[in-house]
DNA sequence: CAATACTTGACTGAATTAGTTGGTTATTTG
DNA sequence: CAAATAACCAACTAATTCAGTCAAGTATTG
């Protein structure tokens, strides 16, 4: 298994889109500015999760992305594979060759957890996080400290008008 | 969260010893061959499991590794932390300040992550492990194997008398 | 004392990650 | 139409980590 910044990153800036929805595009920058992530590493987690079809770009000013979908559809564990992450903790991907071609001893442990965390993050929405208390507090704090340095969101309310 | 082939292989190695318990000490000579580590690799983990207290060593010739407590109460989680690998998710280790001293908006949900796998990790004890089918099958593949070419088992019953 | 086997520390090659640089293309606004 | 914005893209790099090796020891048995 590999979790590593690269998923976290993805489903952190995941996070961010849902809570920011209905808003019109959200701007990778503003993303960047909010969850401290170097934009040029968004845009590399960001064309992959266009690829994977679970956001949509809209370019030039005020463009940015869009969930493509409700956040209620879009689950943890398909933002995570979409930035090429497996949360397979075997170390044949499960081909169960681990060993010389034979199966090793601990196969069935490592494929029964995998199975064990892909559940859980199956299970867990972008809309069930955006829903946490915990997290709503966070998103507020960090929309406050942006909107001071930064009126994006005033000129985007009013164009979309 | 690191689960590499390090936690693996210790793992492997301590379900090996497990299912030679009470045949004397198991040389880790054997356990090389048996699970195909490396020697060397594997002395490196036994020095942190035994610093860890889970297994204690006989020196000289028919010297090895034995567990130190019955099987029945070494869970999978203390070995892959014993041998310095966390089956943490999150970024900070837990302490929160994953972002520049504040909390990240995706903290919460890789402590719910941590706790799931640590969860499933302690519910395992190698007891567990040797009592399944699965496990029993290659383990009699392994030891037939290792007798043709190693004449050990017999030379330790012989010697254990 | 010779063989076995644990013990220790330093080292190395390969792979991966996180992040950068330097562009281009599309779209909107003035 | 020009300038600004922001997505898009490819190549590169520094740092880290892992898996594994090497080269010494020391303790115990027979």
């Amino acid at each position: 298994m590999q979790l590593t910044t690269r998923g976290r990153y993805a489903v952190t800036a995941m996070l961010d889109l849902a809570l920011h929805d209905g808003q019109g595009p959200v701007s990778l920058a503003d993303v960047s500015r909010r969850q401290d992530i170097s934009l040029a590493y968004l845009e590399q987690l960001f064309a992959k999760l266009r690829r994977a079809g679970i956001v949509h770009s809209v370019r030039g000013p005020g463009g940015g992305y869009e969930l493509d979908r409700e956040a209620e559809s879009i689950y943890v564990a398909e933002i995570i594979g979409a930035v090429d992450e497996s949360v397979d903790t075997t170390r044949c991907q499960g081909s169960g060759d681990c060993q010389g071609g034979e199966t090793c001893l601990t196969h069935f442990l490592w494929e029964d957890l995998s199975e064990q965390i892909l559940g859980f993050l199956q299970g867990v929405s972008l809309a069930d996080l955006v829903s946490r208390r915990d997290v709503r507090r966070i998103a507020g704090h960090q929309d406050r400290k942006l909107v001071a340095g930064n009126m994006n969101e005033m000129r985007i309310s009013a164009t979309s008008m």
